[in-house]
DNA sequence: TCCGGTGTTTCGACTGTTGAAACCCTGTTT
DNA sequence: AAACAGGGTTTCAACAGTCGAAACACCGGA
């Protein structure tokens, strides 16, 4: 997960962060990226001091959740960390019912299929289907990207809760390319067409020869909580091919959402 | 570090541990453990304040650790936990390995089949396949236990650095059942023979009603990373089964260690 | 409307945390 | 052999950051 933006590094921001703890959660993510690192290392990638480093490591060591190798040179993650992630799929009913979902979608269409959350002011890949073709987009799980350009997180925005669409519209919007929609006025507009339509349509937003399309995913609440999508290459996105794929993510977000316990109209209007 | 489990609620012991860290570190533990909880709840059950707990989940949540409930009164794991867990057991040759070797085993002996490793003064459960039969020991991955007692905990002992070693020695042995061994030095005995026969037999020392064979696992450098064991009820242990379960054990310990890299010999004394 | 319970916020005292620098160890170079 | 280089570990005292307590806000039920 090469981050996409995450480190924000000291920035604490917001009150309430506890800085020592924070700093432990972004030495275990680099930690994860790079396996193997050495005190030294790690506190360059962290940019903090070797002593902090070090003890950060031998506090999350006695909890087991980074191990240090028996040459004692050598860090990477622990077991701890391993049943902590089962046991958050487990927690999570959406990864395991979106599995074979996923799978189907991504066998109709011959494209990455992904699944998207939104978490916080970034969209995060959850899941992940890859396309069979040889020319496929890049896509991992992990991978944190924004709210307000592609299909996936479009999706998400037109669904999320006022307060951090509004904090999104109010921020600065980044262009990707010449097509990112870079006005607060335009970007209201599209996801309000997108809440209408009940799926988004984006190319080259993000990359210029890649495109995406994408429908809500809801919960028996009719909450929006995730957003389904295929992406590829806008080279292989004739009209046949997109109407192929549009249909073919609303009636698997639609078979998802159902399996959530959701018993609502497809193109129900929300937030 | 007298501590035998994880909880030890505010109990520092050892320098160098960042008690922010250490207690950010035990509510995702206790997050774990019982998801879906409120701040309150988790304040109770780790044994701290509202705020400090609140102030916690705040950073967490920020990092993607833990996750809050749309409704905002209720948290668990986090994407990035799950995605933490990938990582680990990407990073992590052992369990991959470890899987058909495990199932053949539980296959062959109809036991439970366990790899421990040792994590600190306690041994860990980090995979595991039960036994078919429907008398069968409970055991479950990520489960913390003592080093002194149980044939797999005591291969992992025996085969420990001496400072370790001493360590445990040293201190206090939880006396399960009458048959645990807490002399010090009748233990180091123990623990002799085991490295000179190259497996461990223990009956009773954990439940009176259960016992456990164990072998140790090597990687390519020649150390023992793991313990395999199978364990099961006492009632199911006659000499024809004994014999049959410690060359199942043995011959699959000896796969697993190949696979690993290893190419000594098979009753090789270490440590 | 009041009540019981939860989550959120404020505040100042004080303690735990921090960076710097010294120290130690192991492997490599001279 | 001795000096060196590069990491990991330990110490220390200053002070920033953290903590608990208590007040506040919010919600649903009686």
């Amino acid at each position: 997960m090469t981050d996409g933006k995450e480190e924000k590094s000291g920035e604490t921001g917001d009150a309430y962060v506890i800085a020592s703890v924070d700093r432990a959660a972004q030495l275990l993510i680099k930690l994860a990226e790079m396996p193997g690192s050495g005190v030294t290392e790690l506190a360059e990638a962290t940019g903090t001091t070797k002593s902090l480093t070090f003890r950060l490591l031998y506090t999350l060591e006695r909890r087991g959740f980074v191990r240090k190798d028996a040459e004692r040179r050598i860090y990477s993650l622990g077991y701890r960390a391993m049943f902590m992630g089962d046991q958050a799929r487990r927690q999570s009913p959406l990864i395991g019912t979106a599995e074979p979902v996923l799978a189907d979608l991504a066998k109709r269409t011959q494209e990455n299929a992904l699944l998207l959350v939104r978490q916080g002011q970034d969209s995060v890949c959850i899941a992940l289907r890859e396309s069979p073709q040889p020319l496929r987009i890049f896509a991992a799980v992990g991978r944190l990207g924004p709210l307000h350009a592609g299909g996936g997180p479009k999706v998400l925005l037109a669904h999320a809760p006022t307060d951090v669409r509004d904090a999104v519209l109010g921020g600065p919007l980044v262009a990707y390319t010449g097509k990112t929609v870079v006005s607060a006025e335009e970007l209201r507009e599209s996801l309000e067409r997108i809440r209408q339509a009940g799926f988004a349509l984006s190319s080259g937003e993000i990359d210029p020869n890649t495109f995406s399309i994408a429908a809500p995913v809801r919960d028996q609440s009719g909450e929006v909580i995730a957003s389904l999508s295929v992406n590829g290459p806008t080279a292989r996105l004739d009209d046949a091919t997109q109407e192929a794929c549009r249909d073919a993510v609303l009636e698997n977000a639609m078979t998802l959402s159902r399996m959530l316990g959701w018993f609502g109209e497809q193109y129900a209007v929300s937030g």
